[in-house]
DNA sequence: CTCTTGTGTTACACTATTGTGACGGTCATG
DNA sequence: CATGACCGTCACAATAGTGTAACACAAGAG
């Protein structure tokens, strides 16, 4: 399984060798910084799967963090879990309206933060926290690489599986091909666009052997998504 | 209108009722019960959009309910917050890795509660969580590419979908057939001029099937606008 | 009321987009 | 190194969506 990006930024270096240690234990990848112009770079660069942020930091406050964060294409849909010594309900609410997808306290329990920190990853990106993916019927287990639908086994090559899990990743999003070229073949591949047709075709048949309804969606001009319900 | 439907279990009644209150002011359709085998009938005849439940409950632990909904088909992607009286880190723990999205400990604030809720539902269904284009009972999910008018899907085609986005993103402005032809085919396109009236035909039809108010306004002589009691 | 202008409605030919099956090539795997 | 699974591409078929014209109808001006 692959290790989750974690970026963590907190100024107090003991309690952030804390909770790196935490982390690492828990086979978090975990970078650091006490900066917050550096936490936007490093986040940048490489695009982190989680953020831990600090609402006190010495140049930018966490919550500009965090709002820069969602302004940037890349990690407008990073989970952001912010902590902060504040207490009050104004600050939490301010928080989590400001976009942040969990509020910790502290002194907060480093075993919790963590079992908040698999929730949230659990919702965002299950194929990260070793959960099964699911949607209506099918089920994909990431771990074993098996893909079910109504109990029963469901034969995929790799590029059909790497799609399908694309798509239970982000359930009932419209994904264009040029979109799904990028995330599921890679950003540089020089395929041609109506090889992801194929590729769906081949998905649908797949998935569709022995039912009568079909989960893909084809949103005409636009491109594909899963759906429960064949309009 | 189309509300976010929350399932709200509880056995503390007067509790439910102070939860009742601050999420149906947010717009929240709440749906209640004290009962844990009643919360999974519920659950499982109408697909909430968001459970909030308590940890002890008469018939069926919380935990367990938690633990039903994530096998069905139905529920297995919808978020769960749990409400406890118990502050225990474990207890938190224990919740979090079964599957709880979140855990709040009573006494909670409602407005926090809310701003959580809120926080899980823009994660899973932006659409909910007032990231969705309305207009009257008319809403547009730009991320699954879906129209709903009175909570009932509207098939659209591409152009027409395109054309009411436009409207939706100026509600209630009047656009000149001129100034459609530029905004929605762009403009450089050579149309005829009229065309524009058939895609607005194209659009009402479809948007008022079912309904008897045509909530697109001819303006005489000027264009078109999005208008509630238009008739 | 009658004329003129603007809008609603429909049918239809045409275009764009997507579905599908076949094919040759490649790449692991035994 | 032989074999089979898998891949990308293409050509053609099927389908959905588009623009236009023609006519019907409605609203205001005089």
């Amino acid at each position: 399984m692959p290790k989750a990006q974690l970026l963590l930024v907190e100024d107090d270096s003991a309690l952030a060798e804390l909770v790196r240690w935490h982390f690492e234990r828990e086979e978090f990848d975990v970078q650091h910084t006490g900066d917050g112009e550096e936490a936007l770079l490093m986040a940048k660069e490489r695009t982190p799967d989680l953020v831990l942020l600090d609402w006190m930091l010495e140049n930018l406050s966490g919550i500009e963090v965090c709002r820069q964060l969602r302004k940037a294409d890349n990690t407008a849909n990073v989970p952001i879990i912010m902590l902060t010594a504040r207490g009050e309900e104004d600050d939490r609410i301010r928080g989590l309206e400001i976009g942040a997808d969990d509020y910790v306290t502290k002194p907060f329990s480093p075993r919790e933060l963590v079992a908040r920190a698999k929730a949230v990853l659990r919702r965002v990106r299950p194929a990260l926290a070793g959960e099964a993916l699911r949607f209506g019927d099918v089920e994909m287990d990431t771990v074993a690489h098996k893909v079910k639908r109504g109990g029963k086994q469901v034969p995929l090559g790799p590029t059909e599986y790497r799609l399908l899990k694309h798509f239970l990743e982000y359930p009932g999003h419209v994904f264009s091909r040029e979109r799904l070229l990028d995330s599921v073949w890679g950003h540089d591949s020089d395929i041609e666009i109506r090889t992801v047709d194929v590729h769906i075709r081949r998905l649908r048949k797949a998935l569709n052997e022995g039912f009568d309804s079909d989960i893909i969606r084809t949103v005409r001009s636009a491109g594909y998504s899963l759906d429960q319900d064949a309009v």
